[in-house]
RNA sequence: GGCGCUAUGGUGCAACGGUUAGCACGCGGCCCUUUCAAGGCUGAAAUACGGGUUCGAUUCCCGUUAGCGCUACCA
């Protein structure tokens, strides 16, 4: 019955570009947000500026949501489809007098990037739109003849907001306090183009009084837009809702994360193989803390403690090694079974994924994963290094037949050690561990020197799993038949 | 330039007037050891600077500096 009273955040991305870290993260804090308070998440497609606008970004957008695990409760709404609701309300504001027809010609900055920049020092300070404090629009004092006389002469027209020259306008949020800013400080600023398609600041507020949004979370490099919206929501007889203005995220060169700092886009992660879970982990610790020193927290958990007052003020450093310590402590912590449908995915990526570890073998695979997983970092690694575990088809490592197999002894014992071992009744761990070390003493070696040679022969690898444990899962008619293959080999590489 | 926000080791966070300033990543060392990880122990490493307020400042106030944001008919 009260459910209005629960909260309604929204996640709202232009399709301008990829999913980013930076968006990534405010869509988690709205959802962990909405989450904790049981309230709804809402997606809305900001996508307004028909100018830079790329359609075809918003499927990757909701992909990359749906990677994240973050789901939403309503949407997504195009704001490209409610262009009528915007105008009607800019026409209200118009009628009120809250905003007033602007006939000066768009500024043209057409060729996009800035051009030169005003780096002339001594320049005459009075010139150029942000020279001075000149923020009201000349427009605003247009007599009734002036304006019809632009009416006729067929100048497009663009409705400013009419910002008091006094006073001042407070809002409040959650993570930066309530705050008061002077109206002196605050341009005629646009709200709907001579175009008719309203700009950010209208359609904003027009949505969210709409949708009924209590909380705005966002970045804060919109804090400072703050005070126009809380203007126009006032101007359209709505309270302002709550907003919580997220730090940025910035790049290791502490500028604003952007393409040249390399993989930026959630996708690229999921490609990478790093796991959602450790990535919201990591995500959800640049820019909140839960209150003490806890880092490992589990998705549940975050929700449990999620709170808006536990979101910091100081922008955050994106720090890769840190997201991929967290991936391989998801990687090792974890029940297996949650990884387990990981590994399937990329062991079919990689094309040597067998059915019947789904099925019959499903106690055996999970046992391989379980085995394997300690060492890795990524996904990926389940199908490079440990790839024999799934196939007989790799390569046995140069560096590691290098380092492993000088001793010229090697061949022969690894003969007697496949013979020893194909003879054993029981195939298990301490049986494959006693009949080597038996034959290291006969042989009068170290037992580490066949232990390191074996594991090259039948995971073609120096870095792998303890041996006797992989003999286990591998099985004895594979081990033995890969070590015999290795003898020829070995006797090359010595 | 104007307005605003921020300021704890290299990085992410704790300490919200009284702690030998804590944890984690990363880096070094040691242990463990069957390779490599993981794990355990351990070392180096921080309150930007200057003034106040206070018995006492990382913490509150002011200034400086630095970084970031906004200053678009972009979001």
């Amino acid at each position: 019955m009260n459910s209005s009273q629960k909260p309604r955040v929204r996640f709202a991305p232009s399709p301008t570009g990829y999913l980013h870290v930076g968006g990534a993260r405010t869509a988690l804090f709205n959802w962990l947000f909405a989450r904790h308070e049981g309230g709804q998440l809402l997606l809305r497609i900001e996508d307004t500026d028909v100018e830079r606008n790329r359609p075809e970004l918003v499927q990757g957008i909701l992909d990359g949501l749906k990677w994240l695990g973050i789901e939403w409760d309503e949407g997504p709404f195009f704001q490209s489809q409610r262009l009528a609701l915007y105008r009607v309300a800019a026409e209200k504001l118009l009628a009120s007098g809250a905003a007033f027809a602007c006939y000066c010609k768009a500024s043209a900055y057409a060729g996009a990037d800035s051009a030169p920049e005003e780096d002339q020092e001594g320049e005459g300070d009075d010139e150029g739109p942000k020279s001075h404090k000149n923020l009201a629009c000349g427009c605003r004092n247009l007599s009734e003849a002036e304006r019809a006389a632009r009416e006729k002469e067929g100048i497009a027209r663009a409705i400013r907001f009419l910002v008091p020259k006094t006073g001042t306008t407070r809002f409040d949020d959650a993570v930066f306090g309530a705050r008061e800013v002077q109206n002196s400080e605050i341009e005629d600023f646009v709200l709907l183009r001579s175009n008719g398609i309203p700009t950010y600041q209208l359609s904003v507020v027009v949505d969210d009084i709409d949708m009924r949004i209590t909380h705005v979370i966002r970045g804060a490099d919109h804090l400072s837009n703050a005070p126009k919206q809380a203007l126009i929501y006032r101007a359209l007889d709505a309270e302002p809702p709550i907003f919580a203005h997220v730090p940025l995220i910035l790049g290791p060169d502490r500028t604003r994360l952007s393409k040249r700092h390399g993989a930026t886009s959630v996708g690229s992660y999921a490609d990478e193989g790093f796991l959602p879970e450790a990535f919201r982990n990591f995500l959800a610790l640049l820019g909140w803390s839960p209150g003490d020193d806890a880092e490992f927290i589990r998705t549940s958990e975050l929700i449990q403690r999620f709170s808006l007052a536990g979101v910091s003020r100081t922008n955050a450093i994106f720090d890769r090694p840190k997201l991929e310590w967290f991936n391989t402590q998801y990687l090792q912590k974890v029940p297996v079974e949650e990884i387990v449908p990981y590994v399937e995915q990329e062991l079919k990526r990689a094309g040597i994924w067998q059915d019947a570890w789904a099925g019959a073998e499903r106690a055996w695979f999970a046992h391989a994963v379980d085995l394997i997983r300690p060492r890795t970092r990524f996904l990926g690694d389940f199908a490079t290094w440990s790839r024999a575990f799934f196939t007989d088809d790799f390569e046995l490592e140069p560096e590691a037949r290098a380092k492993f197999w000088k001793d010229e002894r090697l061949p022969g014992m690894l003969g007697k050690l496949a013979d020893a071992l194909d003879a054993l009744p029981e195939w298990n761990h301490d049986a494959c561990d006693v009949a080597l070390r038996a034959l290291a003493v006969a042989e009068g070696v170290k037992a580490g020197l066949l232990i390191n040679a074996t594991r090259v022969a039948i995971v073609g690898r120096a870095v792998a799993p303890p041996l006797f444990e992989t003999m286990v899962v591998l099985g004895k008619e594979t081990v033995v038949s890969r070590i015999r293959r290795a003898v020829p080999l070995a006797a090359n590489a010595a």
